[in-house]
RNA sequence: UGGCCGAUAGUAUAAUGGUAGUACAUCGGGUUUUGGUCCCGUCAGUGGGGGUUCAAAUCCUCCUCGGCCAGCCA
């Protein structure tokens, strides 16, 4: 290969972000150092869109030499919870991601930021205000018309730091006073409008207790807790842009070390929402079986539904960094999926809807032992035994009475191939009295047998199949999309999200035949059912023996776009 | 009638003043004991008007369209 050549493979390209740090290491900022971190406030559990942040921050550090941080942005404790701390943390480990021993909390900070809070009030940068919710609301102004200054806004810095420290010390009730920055109520900017510091609210906190009873706000504890943690690159998503301004002027006011936050589009994905909010509320109001319902576009449901980190991951790393707000067509995340899962799942026969087939001329009392490939694109996985008799299920898709043209599969008269077994010809169909086809009889051809290669005859298809003396009974449920609409989040009309649901988004089949092998399949087992798609044992509805699967997501079905026209 | 940010094939993302490329999707073909995989091919793009320049997706300007901001949420 030419050194051209090699140059433009190593053409990787390089995303506004890594653009700004590699920037950022030549000119010996921060000592050419790069921290990273990835906040997550414990209110929910992480979603997919979250792993994009995830796999950026981390590869962020890992690529640069640095170190990425976890850090909970725990301020508000009347929506955060150890259940969600948890579930966090086995998300990020699942998807690969080691933050080693560096787990903070913004409340780890608590005592740190109270005391900025202090110098701010010193400096004369911020006050106490005792005015109501309501009237704070009002004198804040609107974005195109300049807010009011509060009545309170010029109390002595003495009165403050007195009145603060009473606050702290739990003698007001919640929404009795404020602590406000003092910036400027005329700014075009509604974040520069003295926003609110610290709030009182007099409620346990899932890791402090009851030491507190006043809670720093969102913009003052999340730069603060940055800074503490001398993170570099502070990476968020496009909704904190106004904020950076109030975020630059904390860190100078309080004199400590200076972060760069950068903000990029958040991901969005079609016929999913992201908004931890409404998917509570799915939650909530059962519309789903949990956070972890493999319909949920939550790490947990995902790996619920059979999805891998590498898929999620390489996903997350194809979508690409930028600042336009994008909405990424749901095929791609099934491209990586597919892609990893063909390269490592196991092939099995299984079939969901039955159909019985009797292979009148094989001997009835005979079973013979057929050797299968348990995955074609790797050899090592090795080859299985597949017990074959005169008596099989198919799938009823793979047989039509009266078929149109370009249909390859079992019909009247048609012969295909039993995969790994024999041709079988459809000779008689039998019917129960409302006219249902119930079973079919077939010969098959000797000559035929897989693998030795006597037969010149082809066949247009092959079909897959299950031996009805041997295969097992098992529930199989088939999950589709939730959403029938591509942006489910912002539908119109006074439509909500819980108008556009998928009514199949979730179909369980309780009388599906498996290959005898599925039987001891364990929980978040994956395997191809040949044919169908990849499924995954279901890890809630599961017991010993008794393996529940979930549909991943379907093999690309050509059949099926062709019969659609 | 404020401020900030953004706009490249259907979707997402490159090209940092010099041949508009990649992936997914679509469509067509080849291989195939999975209508899968794999391989090959096809389709298709710089929001609009002005300007600077030998040369503009890129710089300037005006416009249009989209997103965010009026929580004691994050």
């Amino acid at each position: 290969m030419s050194n051209k050549e090699t140059e433009i493979l190593d053409e990787k390209p390089i995303d506004f972000i890594r653009a700004k740090i590699k920037e950022d290491i030549a000119n010996n900022k921060n000592e050419g150092r790069v921290h990273t971190r990835f906040p997550p406030e414990p209110n929910g559990y992480l979603h997919i869109g979250h792993s994009k942040s995830i796999n950026l921050n981390f590869s962020l550090a890992k690529e640069f030499g640095g170190k990425c941080n976890l850090r909970f942005d725990d301020t508000n404790p009347s929506k955060e919870e150890v259940e969600y701390v948890d579930s966090i943390k086995r998300d990020i480990k699942w998807l690969g991601f080691d933050w080693a021993d560096r787990e903070y909390y913004a409340s780890d900070y608590f005592d740190e930021i109270f005391e900025y809070a202090v110098i701010l009030i010193k400096k004369g940068k911020a006050y106490v205000d005792s005015s109501s919710m309501e009237e704070i609301k009002t004198s804040r102004g609107m974005p195109t018309s300049p807010g009011v200054e509060s009545p309170f806004r010029n109390r002595s810095v003495q009165e403050n730091l007195d009145l603060f420290e009473r606050m702290k010390n739990g003698e007001f009730k919640d929404g009795e006073h404020v602590l406000r920055a003092k910036i400027d109520m005329s700014s075009p900017n509604m974040n520069m409008r003295d926003p609110v510091l610290y709030r009182i609210k007099n409620e346990s906190h899932h890791r402090t207790g009851d030491k507190w009873c006043i809670y720093p706000m969102y913009d003052m504890a999340h730069g603060q807790s940055d800074s503490i943690e001398r993170i570099t690159h502070s990476i968020c998503t496009l909704e904190f842009e106004n904020h950076r301004p109030l975020y630059d002027w904390l860190i100078k006011e309080i004199e400590i070390f200076p972060p760069q936050q950068i903000e990029f589009a958040r991901l969005n994905i079609s016929y999913t929402m992201m908004s931890k909010r409404k998917l509570l509320l799915l939650v909530q109001e059962g519309i789903v079986d949990g956070w972890d319902d493999p319909r949920m576009p939550t790490l947990s449901g995902m790996r619920r539904a059979g999805y891998t980190p590498e898929a999620i991951n390489s996903f997350a790393e194809g979508v690409g960094v930028a600042k336009r707000n994008a909405l990424v067509d749901v095929a791609k995340l099934e491209h990586s999926l597919r892609d990893h899962l063909n390269k490592i799942t196991d092939r099995r026969m299984a079939v969901l809807n039955p159909l019985k087939v009797t292979i009148t001329n094989y001997p009835g009392d005979q079973t013979e032992e057929l050797e299968a490939i348990n995955n074609p694109e790797d050899e090592t996985a090795g080859i299985r035994k597949l017990p074959f008799c005169s008596e099989l299920f198919i799938d009823r898709d793979d047989f039509m009475e009266d078929p149109p043209k370009k249909y390859f599969r079992l019909s009247p008269g048609n012969e295909v191939r039993l995969k790994y077994a024999y041709f079988i010809k459809c000779e008689e169909v039998l019917k129960n009295d409302s006219g249902e086809v119930i079973e079919l009889k077939c010969t098959y051809d000797p000559e035929t047998k897989s693998g030795t290669g006597t037969s010149t005859r082809k066949v247009k298809s092959t079909i897959h199949w299950v031996s009805a003396r041997h295969a097992f009974d098992a529930e199989v449920r088939l999950y589709d999309r939730l959403f029938s609409v591509e942006d489910p989040a912002s539908t119109k009309d006074g439509k909500d999200f819980r108008d556009v649901l998928n009514p199949n988004s979730l179909e369980i089949l309780s009388a599906c035949k498996l290959e005898p092998s599925l039987q001891e399949a364990k929980s978040e087992d994956k395997f191809q059912f040949e044919r169908l798609g990849y499924f995954c044992v279901d890890s809630k509805y599961s017991s010993q023996g008794k393996p529940v699967f979930n549909r991943t997501v379907t093999l690309r079905d050509t059949w099926a776009r062709i019969n659609k026209k």
